[in-house]
DNA sequence: ATCCTTGTTATACAAACGAATAATTTTTCG
DNA sequence: CGAAAAATTATTCGTTTGTATAACAAGGAT
């Protein structure tokens, strides 16, 4: 009957702010931004919601945290596609592109995280650098495969081409993206990767593998 | 120091349900969705927090018809741009791409409202089905479009090809809006939507319109 | 003019929120 | 083994939230 209190056990900083961090993406991807209040967050982590103040100065600056640890994964999953992709720089791209729109990276998972944050960027600025920096940053890992495609293939592309095709690139693959993880029943298997191939072959005027296989 | 009674009229049912859609869209667009208390809705639409329940069932029922109607005045307004459209179906489309591209349509705020929503439809099903009609919608435009681009042209597509086309196409108008509503110093005027232009005419394979105007 | 309907305001309430502080346990270090 | 330091829990506080209910007033009907 006696109000017993809860054992725990110190965890390391690193392990306890990824732990916050997971907790925090957890409760957004099931209920949204709105159920990720501080005590559900810290009931996934396994904690008590004061702890949270011990790592973080506020609950803002935890999402925050969350926001930006969030992109560099989804970046992250689609560069480990590049990774085991065998073959030339084209079917690296088309690698790539695919991984963009499979899940883990097209999901309904991470379009709610995803767009609970981006609601955010409008009204606020640090969510506004985050986003700059990680769309940089992605848009970069795109640019960087075209130049590999252009050097194989004798292109030279003029001043500031492979920039705007990276931006036509990167548009194609949040597009289909969104359309993969917000109503993946509307669309057959395959479908919307087929789709994500073909635009980007006819933007770079090439086919990007041989035949129509992995796509 | 007696305390009045605000004074007020009657408004008309289809009025007040407007305004008070207005208000919310407003409130989101400013503050992000957690901001868009029945309160601060309230005070922008000049009523007091009870009379929301008077003409919705719930918050959560006014924040579906905003969302409805946010999402059709959005398809409408690109529409729009297709009326005072002149020329054959290629520049028609041209238009249609390159409306969604510009304020009001691609905005920040368009982009909270549009994002503080979509975070929504993992977690309601009434959100999904709102989102599903108004994406066949506008993608049904988008093909509609390219039916008449095709019977100009003389071209006959197989089966399914031209909602495979208007898949494809609205994810790069997707993709595209995003990037000019999220982060529109990044880009040069007319950046995206000469990238738009590029990306649907090497898709479609013809130019859209004689020289790069307008675009 | 007066009544009746109902649109509208005013007030109240329980629940949930983020944050602050105090109490306690675990770990480490001498 | 004991004491200092720090991580974690427990409790509390003032706000804010959505909703419910009661009081009021505006406009039409008779």
């Amino acid at each position: 009957m006696s109000a017993e209190r809860k054992a725990f056990r110190r965890e390391g900083e690193d392990r306890r702010r990824a732990d916050l961090v997971a907790a925090t993406v957890d409760a957004i991807a099931v209920g949204g931004v709105e159920s990720a209040t501080v005590r559900e967050i810290a009931l996934r982590a396994g904690v008590t919601p004061g702890l949270i103040r011990h790592y973080f100065p506020g609950k803002d600056d935890l999402l925050r945290t969350a926001y930006a640890e969030t992109m560099a994964e989804m970046t992250e999953a689609a560069r480990a596609a590049l990774a085991g992709a065998v073959g030339d720089s084209r079917q690296r791209l088309l690698a790539f592109v695919v991984a963009n729109l499979a899940p883990p990276v097209a999901s309904g998972r991470a379009l709610s995280v995803w767009a609970g944050f981006i609601a955010k960027v409008h009204a606020d600025a640090a969510f506004a650098r985050i986003h700059r920096e990680a769309y940089l940053d992605f848009r970069g890992e795109i640019e960087s495969l075209l130049l590999g495609v252009f050097a194989e293939s004798g292109r030279m592309p003029g001043e500031g081409a492979a920039v705007r095709l990276a931006t036509a690139i990167n548009a194609v693959i949040d597009g289909l993206w969104l359309e993969a993880s917000l109503a993946p029943d509307l669309f057959a298997a395959g479908e919307l990767a087929a789709a994500g191939r073909m635009a980007v072959e006819a933007m770079l005027s090439c086919a990007l593998a041989g035949s129509p296989e992995q796509a």
